[in-house]
DNA sequence: AAAGTGATCATG
DNA sequence: ATGATCACTTTG
């Protein structure tokens, strides 16, 4: 096991997107207690040229974070009372992320937030180095199937048919012998 | 099906 | 200052 450095986030986020599949996200409270949970979704947002994306609009003091060097958290509210987590990717200057949109035992990217403790004061927390957020891989690659993103209405009908959604394929259900 | 919730950004 | 919008979840 391995935790991630800057150069496993260099790759564009789609590459990341599926890399991050079964990987683990670690946590760990202020009270000392870690918490380890393996990636089962995640979603790929591209670049001021995909108009799902936040950044599509440009550089914002909300979308600043994303233009970082791959390797950051940007963590923000939706709907008034959901984090979401993120993980930025890419060379610096180019806005893309990963939106982690499930872990084992809480599916729903405001689940496993609220789960794991995950709010905006993590906004632009450096994955590579902290001690409250961060990333382990075995590389082992997770078998995971592809799909349109989740909740992006008002992008382009080209950037909703993207599959850029993915999700680690169900262990095949064990039969008796 | 629809509410609940508040930050964000574009408009004035 | 105001208002529309929102990468969602839960409840009925």
């Amino acid at each position: 096991m391995k935790r991630l450095d800057e150069s496993d986030f260099a790759s564009d986020a789609v590459a990341s997107a599926k890399a991050l599949l079964g990987a683990w996200l670690c946590r760990r409270l202020d009270d000392g207690t870690v918490m380890r949970r393996r990636i089962t979704e995640t979603e790929a947002y591209c670049g001021e040229e995909d108009t799902a994306c936040h950044a599509h609009k440009g550089r914002t003091p909300r979308t600043d974070v994303m233009y970082s060097a791959g390797g950051c958290a940007y963590v923000y509210l939706c709907y008034g009372m959901h984090e979401m987590l993120n993980v930025v990717t890419g060379p610096e200057g180019h806005p893309e992320a990963v939106l982690i949109r499930g872990v084992e035992g809480a599916e729903g990217p405001g689940r496993l937030t609220k789960l794991l403790r995950i709010d905006r004061s993590l906004n632009r927390e450096d994955l590579v180095s902290s001690d409250r957020l961060w990333i382990e891989s075995d590389g082992a690659k997770a078998r995971f199937t592809a799909s349109p993103r989740i909740g992006i209405a008002y992008a382009t009908a080209r950037d909703r048919r993207r599959k850029w959604r993915f999700r680690v394929e169900e262990s095949p259900p064990r039969r008796p012998a």
